[in-house]
Formats: structure tokens, sequence, C-alpha cells
RNA sequence: GCUCCGGUAGUGUAGUCCGGCCAAUCAUUUCGGCCUUUCGAGCCGAAGACUCGGGUUCGAAUCCCGGCCGGAGCACCA
């Protein structure tokens, strides 16, 4: 019996279909419990600027921010001394500015580090934290069996004591920790730091603290005390999420919503901040912003538009389950805005000089070319015609009838190319391949540093001196790129894609 | 190894919680066609997926068990 006879057969015999309450859900999935306030924060490590894995979280909350008219945070999380890149700073926020994300409030962890210290203090009165001596080694040791160290029992006065004792301490030589449940089956939630010693100079507060807090403890205290509300963050926090929670419930506050996202992988680039650095020291990769690194000020500087990644990581979401996204999906995404946005020009690649035979005077004159097919309005490029071209050598190698837009129509012979015809239409007769051309007489030096960091040297049409830096053109029949930097009357793209 | 978590077209997603409207959504991709002028653009069209095996059920992408595959964590980093 199908559903249709079961539902008649069903009401004949007094019985309700119970309705369905699903509702349609587009985009991003709703928050859980959004109603108070939705506070956010985006909390990266000043390491390095921002990459595309940054720009999932710091997109996604914003997205929500948005939604629910909520608040965000940009917390700088700098409690490792080592860790800390003095520039990132500044990088993040041109990153966000970028990105487009906009955030109410900004703190600086290492501006609160006495506040840390209270907590500490707190926790150690409530019993929940002990100082540990334990070398790492040996606790670990202990730990994996379940056996608490003997720290552990040490009377709260005593835990004072050391504690007050920990800033002349060496590093390495006590920690401590905050009691979660020393039997607890996954060996990693078990009696976690809290707090160290460091002996590194810290690049904003110099020698004044020599005991920083451990992310998991900051974190804790901050998102209570900013209030957030929902802590968006990746699947490699599951189990911090866990230790926090410890936290939160010797504190007897209340627990934000853990949100968990899986990772992202991008195809090609796979590389770390740290290994970005390493690079650029190197002299590997030119900068931050070299094209092949997955930095956002390098996707930038390609063209890629801010919106394209919003619209990528709104797709992608919070799912938990890995996602790998491909430049063939940005490169998708990115076109159907820059389709509209980018003027059309010529830009003839590797060129080679061609003279073409035997033209008729009357053809040579100067072409007009829309600056955009759709868009008549944007006016038009002029490109003298003298029967002197630069052509792309891949369009010359075979023998064939080629017609050079809006211009002439050429028959190309063993390399020598010959004056064929004028008009578009015996051009379309031969099914003659169209292809873009440059003066060899009128034009202007050009190169394009394409996605790989290789340079194509060539020309672009006259009209390209009216190009201002950071504008994105489409070159016809090669693909999109932004105009980088103006060397003397060089034009440096950097290329977006096809 | 231990703890935890995933697996829908090439890729990214919707649907999974609350089984039937799912011969499964949308985007990208690929392929084909069109275009009085970009065959690397645009427009139109098509292709392509529920990890496998059992079970429960009238009915399973959806619930249960197991296998396989993948991922994360197991720090005095964040």
């Amino acid at each position: 019996m199908d559903l249709k006879h079961q539902t008649l057969e069903l009401e004949k015999i007094g019985g309700k279909i119970e309705e369905k309450k699903k509702v349609e859900q587009k985009g991003l999935v709703d928050l859980p419990q959004p109603h108070k306030g939705v506070v956010l924060r985006f909390a990266p490590n000043p390491s390095g600027p921002l990459h595309i894995g940054h720009a999932r979280a710091a997109v996604l909350n914003s997205e929500y921010v948005d939604r629910y008219q909520g608040k965000l945070i940009l917390r700088i999380e700098d409690t490792d001394p080592r860790r800390v890149d003095p520039p990132a700073y500044q990088m993040i926020s041109e990153d966000l500015n970028w990105l487009g994300v906009e955030y109410q409030e900004t703190f600086i962890q290492s501006d609160r580090i006495p506040l840390y210290y209270d907590y500490a203090e707190k926790l150690i009165n409530k019993g929940a934290a002990y100082m540990c001596n334990c070398p790492g080694g040996e606790f670990k040791k202990l730990k994996d069996n379940s056996i608490p160290c003997p720290c552990r029992e040490l009377s709260v006065d005593e835990n004072l004591l050391k504690w007050g004792q920990m800033e002349t301490m060496a590093e390495g030589e006590a920690v401590l920790r905050i009691k979660t449940d020393i039997a607890h089956k996954n060996p990693a939630i078990r009696d976690w730091v809290a707090m160290r010693v460091v002996e590194e100079e810290h690049p904003r507060t110099g020698k004044r603290y020599r005991i920083y807090p451990m992310m998991n403890f900051s974190v804790a205290v901050d998102d209570h005390l900013m209030g957030i509300t929902h802590v968006l963050r990746g699947k490699d926090h599951l189990a911090n999420s866990e230790k926090q929670k410890y936290l939160y419930d010797h504190m007897g506050w209340e627990l934000p919503a853990f949100i968990h996202y899986g990772r992202l992988k991008m195809d090609d680039v796979a590389l770390s901040t740290s290994q970005a650095r390493q690079g650029i020291a190197e002299g590997m990769y030119s900068g931050w912003d070299d094209p092949r690194l997955g930095t956002i000020r390098a996707i930038a500087r390609r063209g890629i538009n801010s919106q394209s990644i919003k619209e990528l990581m709104q797709e992608i979401g919070v799912k938990i389950s890995d996602s790998i996204i491909s430049w063939k999906k940005i490169y998708g995404l990115n076109r159907n805005i820059l389709e509209e946005k980018s003027n059309r020009y010529f830009f003839v690649g590797d060129a080679q000089e061609v003279h073409i035979k035997n033209v008729p005077e009357e053809v040579l004159r100067v072409v007009e070319r829309p600056l955009h097919p759709d868009f008549l309005k944007r006016g038009y490029r002029k490109i003298p015609f003298t029967g002197k071209v630069y052509l792309n050598p891949d369009d010359l190698e075979q023998d064939q009838v080629l017609r050079l837009m809006d211009a002439v129509n050429v028959k190309v012979e063993n390399g020598k190319v010959d004056y064929h015809s004028h008009t578009f239409d015996e051009a379309r007769a031969l099914k003659a391949q169209i292809v873009q051309w440059v003066p060899s007489d009128s034009n202007i030096s050009t190169e394009v540093v394409m996605p790989d960091a290789s340079i194509i040297k060539g020309w672009s049409e006259p009209d390209c001196d009216k190009l201002t830096v950071g504008e994105v053109v489409q070159m016809e029949r090669f693909g999109f790129a932004r105009l980088d930097e103006i060397i003397d009357d060089k034009l440096i793209f950097y290329y977006a894609h096809p």
C-alpha cells in the first residue's frame, strides 16, 4: 500500500496525520539559543597575518553578529611570548578590514595578565587548582594511569604560598593545574595546566611578567568576562572545550554554546604560518602576499574579492566534517563578481611581432572596442591598427585564418602572415579563430605575475595607461588580473584566474 | 596505541535531530549547444552522489549494530 492509500485508509478509521514542523533553512544554520543578545569573538594568535582558515572564523562570526544584531569582539591572544610576531597585531586588523569584518571591541590578552592572576588565586582558594612541581614526563606517566600526583593533595595555604613564590621560580619548575577528573576517560582532559613560567621577553609587555596563562585558562576567563554567548572554533579545540568546561563548573559560570567546525584544506596551499615565515626569510617567497601563499593579503593581491571569500565561507558553514576547498571554486565565485565589474583589454603574452603583408591602406584605422560588451555606456577603448601587431605564438602555431578582433582577417602560413580579408562575416564563414592583438608600435610593456609566481612578459594595449593600481581587468582570452604596480612605464599585474 | 568525531556527484553544500513530499537541493566543475566578433568570457542545456554489510520498519540518505575509509586531540602552542 503506498502512502496515499494509507493516508486515505487512516482517515477512514478516524486517524490524524501529524503535521511536519520542519522549517526550510537557507544559508547558515541558526545559532542555538540566540535569545539573549549574541556576543561573539574572533580570537587569533598574533603570529602572522590572517590566512584563509582565519577567514572562516572571522566571516562566520561576523555573519552571525549581523543576523542577530549582536556584538563582535576582536581578542588577540598573545599569552605565549615566543609565538608573537609584533607586526601581526597590525596585519590582523588590516586583514579583517579587507574582509569587511567589523568588530565593536578589541582586547589584547597581554594587557590582562593581572586579571588572570586574580582568577588563578580564586581557583586555588576554591581548592580547584593546585601548584604542581612534577616534571612534565613524570606527571604524564602518573596521569596516563589515572594516578594523582602528590601535589594534588596540597592544602590551599600551601598552594597559595607556592603560587606567591612562582614569580621567582625558573621556567619549568612549577605550573598551576586545574583539577578536572584524574580518571577522565580521555587522558588529555586530566588536570590541565593553567599557568606556567616563561622567561622570554614579551614584545608588548617586556619583562613585566614571568607567569603567563595557558590558552585554555585565559580563553575561558575572557569568554566569561566578556559575556561571550557562542564560541565558534575549529574541531581541533574539541578537547579544549571540554577542559574549559571544568573551569566554568569550578567557578559556577554559565557555559557558552560551543560550536566546532571541521578543518579547511586548500588544494596546493597547505602552508602553515610558520612554514610561510621561513620561506619568506629564506627568500623563497616575496613576502606575506606572495601569490603562492594562502594568506588573506595574497588572495587580495591577486584580485580575489572579499565577497567571494565571504560567499565561500557561508556556503561551507559550521559543519564539523572537514572540507577541501579548491581554487576553482573560489575562481568560479569570484568570476561571477568580476565578470560584471571588470573592463576588457587586450594583452598578449610571450608576444611575437608580426608585420602583416599586403594590408590595404583603407583598413588601417583606429579600432574601437567596448570596455565591457554588456555595458556599452562605460565607453570604448581605442587601438590603432597599422598592420604591425603582437600576437600570441600559440595562435600562430598552425596554418589557418585568424580574425584579429575588430580589425582584419589574416592568413597564417608557415609562420608568415598575410592579409586575407576585412569583414567579420568572412571570418565567420571560414570559422576563423578570433584573437586579441596589440599594436607593436603603440603599446605598454606589461608583466603578469601568475599564481605560481612565474612571470609572463608581454604587451598590453595603449589605453591601459588609464588604469589605476588596484583595478581588476579582464584581459580578453587570457583571464582576470589586478593591476598591482606601475613602474615607470611598465604595468605589473597579478593574475587572478581565467 | 588511547579518547573523540565524521563519511551525500570531481569539489563545496541542502536534506539526517523529528523515517514517507528525496528516482535527493543549490553552487562550482566537466561536457555539449548558442553568440554580427573574448572556442580561456557570456548565455542555454546536459552529466554526475546517499561509504559498505546487516538489522528495525509497510517504507531508511535519515533510526540501530558492525566493517571500511577519513579527521582531530593525546604539550608548560593557540
